[in-house]
This record gives structure tokens, C-alpha cells and sequence, in this order.
DNA sequence: TATTTTGTGTTACAGAAATCACATAACAAC
DNA sequence: GTTGTTATGTGATTTCTGTAACACAAAATA
């Protein structure tokens, strides 16, 4: 299949937990209206999103949520083999993202945690092992890791960016307020900062009256 | 002047931290190429981004950098009054965000923390009050304050952004996987496993050779 | 003073994403 | 059957965002 928009992979995975939670109060069909409602999007996207994805809906039942909640599994994490995620930095937002994970339903798994700090290597992190950061490449060839969430103080970021591409990991999520540039993975830059001083400017009072 | 684009907001907000760390090291002009190297962009896009904000550079020399981090901070956060911001909900991801807000050199100030738990309430967090979330409008309006970051429980989301914009809050970055829909303020959604899941999709090794 | 170099300011274009508009199909009611 | 209703599937259009192209001005060169 071609490659998917990222806004379409984006609501997929959101599409994917409402539908979860519908399953689970016993709803089996759903139609484009109803999910876009709980997602505060139009239907058509819905629709549009979906049909991407090859899923087809039956005319007056709507979409069929476990099927739905299967193809997009597919889609997303778990093809022949699921992938696993590695946190590396383990510091308060370290900490804070390796607590949310545990505690969603997410399919993806966290499998291991590095840090350089002498007192956190060894120990256990809500389950997770902190590894050396100098055995990143040994933990994640070994276990066959290809996603990591970087949460390093920015003046490591580079350096361990290129470490973490060199041991294999195919994904980073990139927590930190310095901007990277990989080859050979897939890189999301999240900068808590930035979406904060966004917000500001379209907060401040002569800029929010114009936002209709 | 009209409004700026969502991501040249989100630029400019880099802009200015690259910018600082620039003239505390004692350079004062900046060419469009250089800004670009150091966020991995084009050139192009720092000089429209500068022009949109109608800074304009001195040929030959580049951009004055003192001026240019000063027009900024006007447009994104201090115009007469500089915004105030609060955390509702301090969990382990708002405590996070809350020390990385307070390492970090923005001028936005933290000046309130929310909480339900009668334990952490009367608390100081690095040095922020933690008030009752059923004091929220009083103090917001006391204080002044203007954005909130949502970082509660899922199941309160919904009720307590209502409360914070009736409070008189004109901006919310909302951390939980809840999609909200606000009228009468602005707001950014930041979805954790979204981005987790987005970035695995990609990285997904028969992806991630069509990546170019 | 002419010419080349260099970097800005701006317009025109291209690509991605959201939205519109509507054809189509299943079902219900009569 | 026929007709009306409702919800899906999708080509066409618009909107948003980034990129390429280029005109222009100052400095350096000769």
C-alpha cells in the first residue's frame, strides 16, 4: 500500500482508541458521523481517512469497529513483528512519558530505558530496566528495538541522536528543545516550548478576538 | 498586523532561542543561511518567516540580532502585558513540564499550579503554589492569568477546560488524550501516543524505505 | 566608474491536507 | 414496485504551507 498522510496516521491512532472504547461498552458499528463527533472532525475526513486505509463500511450500520480496530492495528504497530520502544534520558519527562505509556493501551512496548547516570543504571523504572547509555547499541540490536524517545539534556541530543540511528532504531521521537536532522529514520521533533509561546500569541487577547 | 501562520509562529519561537544562545556568545549579525543551518531549514523559509514579522535585515551584515529577538518577544508573549501561565493538574507529567518550564529561558511565568488532591494542595512546586482547582477562576482572575496547560486525569478534561475558559483562560494546551472543543479560546492538543504511534508507523521498516 | 559577488525581499509555483459536492447504494415505508 | 431517506465513497476544489526563482541593493573588486 502507498504511504499514508501523517494527519491520516495521526487520527488513525486516535480513531483507534474512541473505537476501543466503544467496543468495550459493547457498541459493534459506528457510523463516520459518531466518530467524528467524538473527535470534534468532520465526518468526510473520517470517511476519507478510512477509505485509505481500505476499510469499507456497510451502508445504513456504518464501519464495523472491530475490524476497524484490527486493520488499523495492522496498519500501525503490528505487522509480522510489533515493535518496541526505548526512552532514553531518564529525567522528570523521561519518567513522566515512561508512566503515561504504562498506564495506556497502547500496543506498542516500552522494552528498555538508558541513562549515563551511574545511580539509575541498573534499576528498575515502573518495570523497565535502565540500561548504560554506552550499551545502546548491544540492548537495542539484542532485543530488536526501533523506536526510541529521546529525553536528553539538549546538549547530548546530537550526539546521541547519531548513536541511536547507527544502533538500528528506525523511529525518534524527539523530546528536546534542539533540532535534528537524521538519515535513515523517521524523526518527530515535539518542543514543549514552542507549542507553549504558540499558544501565547494566539492567546493574547488582540489576536484571539480575530480568530472568528 | 494580521495574523501570522500557525508554523511561522512556531519558527519564531525557535528562532529566538537559537538567537539568544548567538548573542550570548557574543555575535550580534545573523545571515538567513546561518538561522537555517541551525534549524535545519531553507533560508527561504527564515526570510519570509522574518518578513511576514516586517524585520528587515541589513545587506551584507545579515539580521541584527538584538532587534530582531526583541521584536519576538513583542509579537509572541510580552506586548503590554506579559502573559501568565498555570499548570492544572500536577501529576507526574505536569511536575515534568513544570521543571522543564522553569529550566528553560521563556518568558512566559508560571504563576499557579492546580490540583484536586487535598495533599498537594498548599504545596509549593519549584517554588509554585498548588491551589484547589475549585479556587481555579478566583485566582486565574486575581493572577491574570491567560494559558493553561491541561495536564488532569482524562475523565476530568472535559469538565475542567470548561471551567478554566469560563475563568476568563484564553489559551489551553491540553496534554490528555481527550479531544476537546473550546469556543472562545485558543487550543493546542498534544497527544503523546498519538505522536508514539505516529512515529512507529513511519519507522515500520517497509515504510520507512519509501521515506526517500 | 564598471563589474562581480553576495545576501535580502518578494512573487510565483508546487505539494499536502482539508473541504465541498455529489453519485451511489441500502433500507424503510407505503 | 416506487419513493424517500440516510450514509458511504470519491472526484474536484480550495486552503494552507514550503520551495524555487528572481529582482534588487550594497559592498568588494578592478
Amino acid at each position: 500500500m502507498k504511504l499514508l498522510p501523517e494527519r491520516t496516521v495521526e487520527r488513525l491512532s486516535k480513531y483507534r482508541r474512541v473505537l476501543q472504547r466503544e467496543l468495550d461498552n459493547g457498541v459493534d458499528h459506528i457510523y463516520s458521523h459518531e466518530l467524528a463527533k467524538l473527535l470534534h472532525i468532520t465526518p468526510v475526513q473520517v470517511r476519507r481517512d478510512i477509505m485509505l486505509i481500505g476499510h469499507t463500511g456497510t451502508l445504513r450500520k456504518g464501519y464495523g469497529i472491530e475490524n476497524l480496530i484490527t486493520l488499523i492495528g495492522e496498519i500501525i504497530d503490528c505487522n509480522s513483528t510489533s515493535q518496541k520502544v526505548a526512552i532514553i534520558g531518564i529525567g522528570n519527562l523521561g519518567q513522566a512519558l515512561l508512566d503515561y505509556l504504562n498506564s495506556s493501551q497502547t500496543k506498542l512496548q516500552l522494552n528498555a530505558v538508558f541513562d549515563n547516570n551511574p545511580e539509575k543504571i541498573g534499576n528498575s523504572y515502573s518495570g523497565t530496566l535502565c540500561y548504560n547509555i554506552d550499551s545502546l547499541k548491544k540492548i537495542v540490536e539484542r532485543e530488536g528495538i526501533t523506536i526510541g524517545i529521546l529525553t536528553v539534556p539538549p546538549q547530548y541530543a546530537k550526539e546521541i541522536s547519531i548513536m541511536m540511528v547507527d544502533a538500528g532504531i528506525l523511529g525518534i521521537i524527539n523530546y528536546t528543545p534542539v533540532s535534528l536532522k537524521l538519515e535513515g529514520a523517521f524523526l518527530e521533533e515535539y518542543d514543549v516550548i514552542t507549542s507553549l509561546e504558540k499558544v501565547a500569541y494566539f492567546a493574547k487577547p488582540r489576536n484571539a478576538k480575530m480568530l472568528s
